[in-house]
DNA sequence: AAGTGGTCTAGACCACTAT
DNA sequence: TAGTGGTCTAGACCACTTT
């Protein structure tokens, strides 16, 4: 079942010859060939790294290596010890629109799932207290979800909410209510300024198991801090996302103006 | 000059007990341990993998595989063929600030650098075309420019100016001239709304070349479109930076109040 | 129980950089 | 010219998932 591909000459390394093309870019061909011809297989699951190494004739090693090169693109990506899939479109996550992750989602006919790991008060640490303009060690709410799309995985959240603003607010739905949705109903409480901050990073290891992904992997930081009416920092959520799941949307009026 | 590791045992895959940490997060502690002490060496250069490899008594791939890790969290960077460095503190990059790359790089008391790779008139491809707004084949500016802070090559952007909002804008100085600063100052253009386009790729082989980065090496792409203000689109940029050189920020009134 | 991905070993050659 | 990073080979064991 060895396919051949162009210049594959196994022991080119002692051939007088020079490879004309690198094994690790032939690779990343054909296997951007496989994707577009066999991938579309209802899961999108490539088949195994030594089905793949003995159909390119490789190396597993070389063949891992082009396989993340491929991720690093955001063409495919792989849960831990499950295997490689091909990625679904980026999400568009416009930052000024501030549509809840549901309606977001829907909106663009995909499938919105949360999931709740924790909803707990505690104290604020120095990080959150700095961000949030309260002393260390108020009370916080903490709250830390998982986020599916069409039943994969994609965003770790951490909110913190200045517990003085939002008393009771455990007690309510976390799963289907949108934060933001809370506060104006039951708080009277108006979001009027936000402010982000974006970075690439990986996936600490907490993040990465609820994402079902490799910790280390490559992830997408959202960082924002919601202001209330009266210019007062009411919550800071901390948004990983793997990094091939959304693609983000600013469009505004600059401030020079 | 072997230094000892902690559970430093040559032949634990040959032992019953457990390993009590994995390697590679042995050599992560050991690495971060190395740029705490002696990396604020002048020119930031980590020793050779060689070396690195000896002094932690490991393999070159798995060597890798941990530095790998620490460039993907944005610790460390090579320089293609060159060897590993410390990063420098990320640059604040404020999308709707709108400040001019000198001035931003300026006002963080770093020094910033441009140099002009292409400059040429050419017809607009289908995707240029899509985002300004104008025909397919229609005239544009094509300016190409690496941008260095602190002479570390960080940036590559690719301009598309609509050439009938610009003519004779090539004939400037485009080394030292913002763009922006250019349309106010000679076009009475000023720019209304900025719309853009974040997602986390690669860097592709030119842009590789322009940052002495490997080809396929993590970036932040930061497409921008400008509008001036009769609502048009005049230009479109966009930008690969490396992606542990910048943190990007927005702070603005969401669009829903 | 079989197979998978994750990790690690122990080498090697080449093109390029630094000296 | 010596040494470097980039790439590749050919194995191996383990913990976990899947069947």
């Amino acid at each position: 079942m060895t396919t051949t591909l162009p210049h594959a000459t196994p022991f080119s390394a002692n051939n007088a010859l020079p490879r004309l093309t690198p094994p690790t870019s032939r690779l990343q061909q054909a296997l951007l060939g496989m994707l577009a011809e066999e991938a579309p297989s209802a899961t999108g699951r490539l088949p195994s790294e030594r089905q793949m190494m003995e159909r390119f004739s490789t190396t597993r090693i070389t063949l891992r290596e082009a396989l993340m090169q491929l991720e690093a693109e955001g063409r495919i990506y792989r849960e831990s010890r499950r295997g490689w899939f091909v990625s679904p479109p980026r999400l568009r996550y416009d930052l000024l629109a501030s549509l809840p992750f549901k309606e977001m989602v829907a909106s663009q006919q995909r499938c919105p799932e949360t999931e709740v790991l924790k909803a707990t008060q505690c104290p604020a640490q120095p990080k959150v207290a700095a961000r949030l303009g309260i002393l260390e060690g108020a009370p916080v709410f903490h709250i830390i979800r998982a986020r599916r799309i069409d039943g994969r995985p994609v965003l770790y959240v951490e909110h913190y909410l200045r517990a003085d603003c939002f008393p009771g607010i455990l007690e309510h739905d976390l799963v289907t209510c949108s934060l933001t949705e809370l506060y104006r109903s039951h708080y009277g409480i108006r979001i009027s300024r936000v402010s982000f901050e974006l970075c690439s990073t990986v996936l600490h290891s907490r993040a990465a198991e609820a994402l079902r992904a490799a910790s280390g992997g490559p992830a997408q930081r959202v960082t924002r801090i919601n202001y209330d009416q009266n210019g007062r920092a009411i919550d800071y959520d901390d948004e990983l996302w793997r990094h091939d799941a959304i693609e983000l949307t600013v469009s505004a009026a600059p401030q020079g103006t």
